[in-house]
DNA sequence: TCAAAATATGGGAACGTTCCCCAAAAATGG
DNA sequence: CCATTTTTGGGGAACGTTCCCATATTTTGA
C-alpha cells in the first residue's frame, strides 16, 4: 500500500490552475508568468512532488537510463568499468541500470530482455565468456537502440566498440619477460570464444617469434577462467621434464591464483619462473611478490564506452559512426618480474 | 530516432481484435480461448513484443525495481553484497537500480532522488562515511516506499537493518592477537560516523579489558578510511618508543595497506606484529603474509536485505516489522597472525 | 428446447505526463 | 481608445498498458 504521491494535478487543484500551467512551470517553459511560476514551484517543494518519469518516458519515448551488462563482479575489473561509466552518465543526466550475470548466458541473454522491457536508451555491454549467439544484442539493433561493446567484444555486431590494445600490449608483456632472461615462456590462455583470448595469445606467440624463441603448444594452455583449475595446469607446467621459466597468464586473478601454487611448490618467483598477468587488478600490488602486470584503464573504458553511446542517441541510426577506440595500457613492472623492481 | 516497437495495439489490429483481448491472452489471464492465445502468442514472438514496463508501472502503481545505494565499489566488498542482492532480487521477478557514489554525500542524495523519481518499489542502502544528515532516506518512508539498511546502517531511522555482529567479531578478533601473545595491540579504527567503526572499537577495548590489559588511546587512532593516510599512521605507530605488536584495522584494504608498509619498515609479520583486517577482502588470501580477518557473508547480506525488503513491499507500512538481522562472522586464521597457519 | 450459466470478446476509463491548439487577458502602438 | 500583438492559461489528445463493465457467444442441464 503505497501512500498518495504528489502529481501536477494535485498542484493545479491547490492553486486553481490547469495541469497544462502547472507543468510548463515544472518544465521551464517561458509561457508561464513569474509570479505564477512561483507559487508552482514554491509548493512543488512543499508537497515533495517528484515528477513520474514513467509517464515522462511513456510520452517522449526516452527514459534517460542506459543498460550496463557486464559478466562479473567477483573480480575488480568490471566494477572500476562501471565506476567510469556511471560518472559519464551522470554528466548527462543519465541513470544506469546494471545487470551481472555470473559468466552465465541465460542470464545475460534475460538481463538484456530486462533492460528491453524497461525501454533503456542504450546498453553498453561486456559479454560472458560463454556467450556465442548474439541474437539478444541484434534485437536492440533491430529497434534502432544504441549498443556499444566494451573489452570483450563481438566481431559479428556492427557496433562501437571500446576496448584495450590486447595484442599490443600481450606482445610487450611477453618481451619484457624475454628481456629479463626467460627464454621458455608458458601462457595460461582464456577461452577462444573471447576475442581478447584470442589477441593476447597472438601477442605472445609474435613476440616470441620476434626474438627467435620456439612456440611450444605444449605451453600454451586455454582455460574457461574459473580460478580453481589454475592449480591443475601450473603443477602440469612445473613437473615438466623442461619446465618453463616464465608465464603470461591473460588475466589478474588466474596470474595471483598461479602466485601461491608456484610458491607451495616451492619455486621461487621471479628467478626460477617470471610471471606478468593482465589488468592491473586492484590487488596484484598487494601480493607477494607484488604482481608486473598490463595496466588498463578502467574507468576510461567505461567512460568512453557511455560517451560513444551518448553520440549514438539521438543521432539518426543511419549517421551512427562504428567507431573502434583502442585504449592505450602500460606495463607495470612490479617484483614478480624483477626482482626489487 | 527510434523506430517503432511493437504494442498490444499493432497485435490486437493484425489479428481483428481488441487490446483487451491481447492484453489478457499476454498476461496469461484465463478467458481467452485457446485458439485466439495461441494466435496472439506466436504473433507476438514473431514481431519481437516486448511489453512496456512504463505504462505497466504507470498504472499498477508498482515497478518492480528496487534500488541498491552503496557508497564504494573501489574495494570488493560492496560489489559482493550486490551480487547476493541481484540475485534474490531476480528470483521474485524484481530489477535493480545500482548507484555507487564513491564516498560522496552529495551524489548519494542524488541518486536517492533519482530513484525516488524513477518510482523504486523499495531501496536497500549503505551509507556514506560522511552522511550525517538522512532528509533523503526519511523522504522515501514518508512516502511508504520501504527502505531496509545494511552494514552502514543509521541508528536513527526506524528501519529493518542487516549487519554482522561487529561488537563479537572484533572482539575475537582482538582477543585472538591477545592469544598469539601479543600485548600492545593497536588499532587503526574507522569514522566514528559510523556505527560499525564504533561497535568495531568497542569490541576491542572489552576484548583488551577482559584479558585486564591496559587500554591505551595513543595506540587507537580513528580514520576517514582514505587509504593513502595509512602509511603515516603506521609509521607512527611503529616510531613509537614502545611500539606497538599487534594491529586490528577497521577493514581489510586498510590491513593490506599496513602490512605493505610494515614490511616496509623491516618488521616482521607476525613475529614483530600481528595484524588482524575485517572483511575477508577478495584479496586478503593473497597478500604476503595472507591476511587474518573476519569473513563477513557479504552476498548473503545482500540476500537477506532484499529479502526483508520482499516482505515490505506489498504489506502495510503499518505491518511493518523492523527486524536487525545480525549475520554471524568467521575469524580466518591466516599467515598475519600465526606463521604457517 | 430454452433459460441459465459459463466463456469469450469489446469498449472505454484510468495512470501522470507533455504538447498542440485555442481562448482570454494584458500589453502595445498609432 | 481600439485594433493588433504578445503573454498567459485552459482543454484535451496521446503515450501503452490494465481492468472493470457490458455484450456476444457457447455450453450446460432439466
Amino acid at each position: 500500500m503505497k501512500s498518495h504521491q504528489t502529481t501536477i494535478i494535485d498542484i493545479a487543484r491547490e492553486l486553481k490552475l490547469s495541469k497544462s500551467t502547472v507543468s510548463r512551470a515544472l518544465t521551464g517553459h517561458p509561457n508561464v508568468k513569474q509570479q505564477t511560476r512561483v507559487a508552482i514551484l514554491e509548493l512543488a517543494e512543499k508537497m515533495e512532488y517528484q515528477r513520474n518519469l514513467m509517464s515522462v518516458s511513456l510520452i517522449t519515448n526516452k527514459t534517460k537510463t542506459i543498460g550496463i551488462i557486464v559478466p562479473e563482479f567477483v573480480t575488480s575489473f568490471f566494477s572500476q568499468v562501471v565506476i567510469g561509466a556511471q560518472e559519464e552518465a551522470r554528466k548527462s543526466d543519465y541513470n544506469v541500470l546494471i545487470s551481472q550475470c555470473d559468466e552465465d548466458y541465460n542470464i545475460e541473454v534475460g538481463n538484456a530482455q530486462l533492460m528491453m522491457r524497461n525501454r533503456v536508451d542504450g546498453i553498453i555491454i561486456s559479454l560472458t565468456k560463454e556467450t556465442k549467439n548474439f541474437d539478444h544484442i541484434k534485437a536492440f539493433q533491430r529497434r534502432g537502440i544504441p549498443v556499444v561493446f566494451f573489452n570483450r567484444v563481438c566481431d559479428e555486431i556492427m557496433a562501437p566498440k571500446v576496448m584495450v590494445n590486447d595484442y599490443d600490449a600481450a606482445f610487450t608483456a611477453v618481451e619484457h619477460l624475454i628481456k629479463t632472461g626467460k627464454r621458455r615462456i608458458a601462457h595460461l590462455a582464456g577461452p577462444p570464444s573471447l576475442a581478447i583470448s584470442r589477441k593476447r595469445q597472438n601477442g605472445y606467440i609474435d613476440a616470441l617469434k620476434k626474438h627467435h624463441l620456439p612456440v611450444d603448444e605444449d605451453l600454451i594452455i586455454s582455460y574457461d577462467l574459473n580460478l580453481s583449475k589454475v592449480k591443475i595446469y601450473i603443477k602440469h607446467f612445473m613437473d615438466m621434464d623442461n619446465p618453463p621459466d616464465g608465464l603470461f597468464a591473460i588475466n589478474d586473478p588466474t596470474a595471483m591464483e598461479a602466485l601461491q601454487v608456484i610458491k607451495q611448490l616451492g619455486k621461487r618467483i621471479p628467478e626460477d619462473i617470471g610471471v606478468v598477468g593482465f589488468s592491473n587488478d586492484y590487488a596484484s600490488r598487494f601480493v607477494e611478490p607484488s604482481l608486473t602486470t598490463v595496466a588498463v584503464p578502467l574507468a576510461e573504458m567505461g567512460r568512453t564506452a557511455v560517451k560513444l553511446l551518448m553520440d549514438m542517441i539521438d543521432t539518426d541510426p543511419a549517421d551512427w559512426k562504428l567507431l573502434i577506440k583502442v585504449l592505450d595500457t602500460e606495463l607495470i613492472i612490479r617484483n614478480s618480474t624483477v626482482r626489487d623492481a
